[in-house]
DNA sequence: GTCTATACCAAGATAGAC
DNA sequence: GTCTATCTTGGTATAGAC
């Protein structure tokens, strides 16, 4: 299947984000990974602003299908959040990656108010996907001692996030699984 | 009370850090808040990797005493950790900033070995003084349902981080609040 | 210990040809 | 849609005077 230049470009700048940061790629990188010329890279997206943009919708939109799949594949509350710890999991690329969201939120000042917005967006899909499939594991038993599904979604995403954080630094994926071994053992598979 | 060039510069520096990322500061940046020139901060740190390891061990030394004063001031594990908590919380600067190892560990790539070690080291310090903690908890009865000390810590440093990440990006300390409430609700006051 | 001056490079971005 | 060429700004870092 052949690729379109902009779609390589997303690509190219997801992977160099979400591994060096916001302020930690520039054009010059995407240029000679995608093989097309600084200037180039400028008819697609006219600015930095402009791509950070493009590459948080894209994510916002690509987590909400992983999301669904997962809605579809999986029976009970507990299967579809270990499924997404799975994904979070998947997305550390053995210690050296983390997930588009993290990136970017320490470099919050260089960001577009849109791109804020954006990310605001999207962390309020996940964690209302997250509350949903709480309440859903505390109505079919797979998931123990759920009190409030809101309160437990407010600490799952930021925890999800943070072992990321945790396993990077450590260049160790056992840190996230650590990190979530507490809530996993709540889920009865 | 007089502060040396030095200190002037590490505050001045972390505080930058804190806000905007390793890669999102520069000495221009500090020159001008500390009102000496780019080339004078060279006299005390001769590179910026020089600089960022100075940071974290002076964040280490930080913590490590801010956790020995609580350890003095709390008598039990759950006033211990609710004690850290509110560290954690006040460091977000209703929003602003993040603790400094957050903010690094998106940078990673830009940093020398020197610091990732410093960082990790930073961890191993707060994962054991966290696990004591429940490990008293536990004892004490100050803290429900405690299984796993050692589990607790694991996830409990990651969910202070992520609980920043998650204000930071909302402009809005409840969203840590909010991360927190769950393991909180276990601390008997 | 701090300064001026400067070297060197990389960044984001634009103009205009093909 | 991609190129060459160029602009402007700002980054880290150094030399050498005071």
């Amino acid at each position: 299947m052949v690729t379109d230049t902009k779609t390589n470009l997303l690509n190219s700048a997801e992977h160099a984000a979400r591994t060096r940061g916001f302020d930690g790629f520039s054009y010059a990188d995407l240029a000679a990974e995608v093989k097309i010329t600084k200037a180039s890279i400028h008819h697609h997206f006219a600015n930095k602003a402009t791509l950070a943009v493009a590459l948080m919708q894209r994510y916002h939109t690509d987590l909400k299908a992983a999301c669904a799949e997962i809605d579809l594949e999986h029976a009970t509350g507990a299967a579809c959040l270990s499924a997404l710890i799975s994904r979070y999991h998947g997305a550390l690329e053995g210690g050296q990656s983390l997930c588009l969201c993290v990136s970017f939120s320490t470099s919050i000042e260089s960001l577009s108010a849109q791109t804020i917005a954006e990310m605001n967006s999207f962390r309020s899909m996940m964690i209302e996907w997250i509350s949903q499939k709480f309440r859903q594991g505390k109505e079919d038993g797979s998931i123990q001692h759920v009190l409030d599904p809101e309160a437990e979604a407010a600490a799952l995403l930021p925890l999800l996030e943070g072992a990321q954080l945790a396993a990077r630094v450590a260049q160790d994926t056992q840190r996230f699984e650590a990190a979530l071994r507490l809530v996993s053992q709540r889920f009865q598979t």
